[in-house]
RNA sequence: GGUCCCGUGGAGCAGCUUGGAGUGCUCGCCACCCUGUCAAGGUGGAGGCCGCGGGUUCGAAUCCCGUCGGGACCGCCA
């Protein structure tokens, strides 16, 4: 090392010590006959005075230096409590200039005031942006975070194996990203949604405990949750039951929670089935830092006379469903007419309200024509006080209470009911197997290798609509971190479920005959989970982004404004690369 | 595929509703002054295709259309 110490390791113990350091102008503050740099480097800050003006005037922000001085404690009422190395300043005796910094594109020391900056721009210059306190920090946290789970894995003798990028496309689910093949012109390799059909034949394999961090990659549109490319902790257990399977879940997830945010998680997390979630909350990943729930109110308006609240003909799985926003009765007109607008910017044909006056009566647009079962019900079920508005939505139930649970998110968000230091977590069980496809045929929620509940064993590919999976996600503030599930290990069950989503066994064949043939030879019950590592770092983080714990991620249109990812190939690579052969047979579908 | 928001010296904003000289704020940059600061301070200075193209107008940062880029959301993401 060309260094002695680390710049933040230096204290008092280090009196009068000869030191060379490197690292990097944070600051400079110039006072004529000396100057004070913040010598920032991985380890931390510490001040370097200088007492040759000229030496220090050359020491832009940014640039690499070298310091070589001694170790002084700082004279008396000098102290800067606010650093670790505050007690103590290098007095230099040679700055040496390393490199030189151009001027910077953004601020990379942030004065409080101007910490933000265009996110284009951020990632444009991204190497200075994660020498930014904020940035390094995320990162370091990140690979904390990493170290934590394989030690926990570690613990529980699990081994890491590495699965292939390159692999075939199974065109179920998203859509995959695509590699021409130079040696096979024609042929395509595509890279992994996930590792899933690998680790399962790891499972075969007789590895019993299997975990990594696997990147995955899915061209679907973005969010900013999302990125083409992302990380799982991927697990895969043999002999095992869901209990088993969140139980290790729980420790990984209480580990991170304990070592990096000193946070004591209660355990077991709480289980709440898909169908509770639903009903309560609108959603399959329901934010319980609140307790705003839903109401149903379909039976008291059975018999509506309220033409939008009343079920069509042939429309069974009507619902009529509220929820209230306390307080809310102080909305203006133009802010309770925003909701319905709200409502349709969301696909939703509206949302309705009714206000509940000083007492009790019901005012609004709609209260005249409720009956008075209608207004009696809806106090009741709802709960609704006085000063309190009620949203109102009708439908089919799932968009209904989907509609609803969005509400009850916006409801919290708008009036301050989400404590941002609180954690809330919960695990959604019992998850639906199928759910109709656009097409009217059913197609499998989690993936076709999910098992049944042991209750719908034997008749789920006659109740598709009711039929449970043992399927279990994992939800951390209204965010989804992850999800698993035991799956099928016996041939017949597969059959059904494939016969169920209408998968041909030639389909079947073509797009995982090597998972089936493996299943042939005594393949073990199995199941696991996967973790979104991103999404879970950055919940630790407290970032607003996943963007913000990835070293160089890609912008919403999928580029990467520091490398121009991605670009034009040439003329000659792409003939090499062999993108416009012909198949050598013809696609399958 | 759809909806919405944003684009103004290097960074972050205001200006746009109601068109009238590139006007303003905070920071940074450059020069000089300054021997105890730590978001140092002071004086002076430089820096602009108001994303791009078209239209309306006597006149466009401002109004209209299109386009590009960024962001958020719906769809999508087994």
């Amino acid at each position: 090392m060309i260094r002695t110490h680390p710049a933040g390791s230096l204290r008092t113990s280090q009196e009068g010590e000869t030191v060379t350091l490197t690292g990097w102008v944070a600051r400079r503050r110039e006072h004529g006959g000396v100057a004070f740099i913040d010598l920032r480097d991985a380890s931390g800050v510490v001040q370097v005075v200088v007492r040759d003006a000229a030496a220090a005037h050359g020491l832009r922000p940014e640039c690499c230096v070298a310091v070589i001085g001694t170790v002084r404690v700082r004279p008396a009422g000098n102290e800067n409590p606010a650093l670790a190395t505050g007690q103590v300043e290098v007095e230099a005796g040679e700055v040496r200039v390393l490199s030189e910094s151009a001027a910077l594109p953004f601020p990379v020391e942030d004065a409080p005031a101007s910490a933000a900056v265009n996110e284009e721009t951020r990632l444009r210059y991204r190497y200075l942006d994660l020498r930014r306190a904020p940035m390094a920090a995320n990162l370091r946290l990140r690979s904390e975070a990493n170290r934590i789970a394989r030690a926990v894995m570690a613990e529980h003798g699990f081994v890491e194996v590495e699965t292939p990028d390159l692999t075939r496309s199974t065109p179920e689910g998203a859509r995959d990203f695509l590699v021409p093949v130079r040696l096979a012109p024609g042929q395509w390799y595509a890279l992994p949604q996930s590792p899933q059909l690998f680790k399962q034949l790891l499972m075969v394999a007789g590895f019993e405990q299997y975990y990594q961090l696997a990147r995955c990659f899915r061209d679907e549109d973005f969010r900013a949750d999302r990125q083409p490319e992302f990380t799982q902790l991927d697990i895969e257990m043999s002999f095992v039951t869901a209990d088993d399977v969140i139980a290790l879940g729980e420790e990984v997830i209480a580990r991170l929670w304990s070592e990096l945010r000193g946070v004591s998680l209660p355990r077991p997390i709480p289980r709440i089935t898909y169908a509770e979630a639903m009903a309560r909350y609108g959603s399959d990943k329901p934010d319980l830092r609140y307790a705003v729930e839903l109401t149903d109110l379909t039976a008291s308006f059975a018999g509506t006379a309220i033409r939008v609240f009343a079920a069509p003909d042939g429309v069974t799985d009507w619902h009529v469903g509220g929820v209230v926003m306390a307080g809310g009765g102080g909305q203006s007109r133009r802010e309770l007419d925003a909701w319905g607008q709200w409502a349709r910017s969301r696909g939703a044909g509206g949302l309705a309200y009714v206000l509940v006056g000083a007492d009790g009566e019901l005012t609004g647009p709609l209260a005249r024509n409720l009956s008075e079962g209608e207004r009696h019900g809806l106090l009741a079920a709802t709960g609704a006080a006085p000063g309190d508005a009620v949203l109102l939505a009708a439908g089919r139930r799932a968009g209904t209470q989907g509609l609803l649970g969005a509400a009850r998110v916006e409801i919290a968000r708008r009036t301050g009911l989400v404590d941002p230091d609180d954690w809330a977590f919960v695990w959604v069980v019992d998850a639906p197997m199928f759910e109709e496809s656009a097409d009217g045929g059913w197609t499998a929620v989690h993936h076709p290798f999910t098992s049944p509940t042991d209750a719908w064993a034997e008749t789920f590919h006659q109740h598709p609509d009711q039929a449970l999976a043992r399927a279990y996600d994992i939800v951390c503030n209204g965010s989804e971190i992850g999800g698993g599930s035991i799956r099928i290990h016996r041939r017949e069950m597969q059959q059904r479920v494939f016969d169920v989503i209408g998968l041909s066994s030639e389909e079947a064949t073509s797009k995982f005959g090597f998972l089936l043939e493996a299943f042939a030879y005594g393949p073990p019950p199995h199941g696991g989970i996967a973790l979104g590592w991103d999404r879970t770092v950055a919940l630790l983080a407290g970032a607003d982004s996943i963007r913000d714990v990835i070293a160089f991620p890609k912008t919403a249109s999928g580029s990467d404004p520091l490398t121009g990812a991605p670009t034009p190939i040439t003329a000659a690579q792409r003939r090499e690369a062999g993108i416009d052969a012909a198949p050598r047979t013809p696609p399958t579908s």
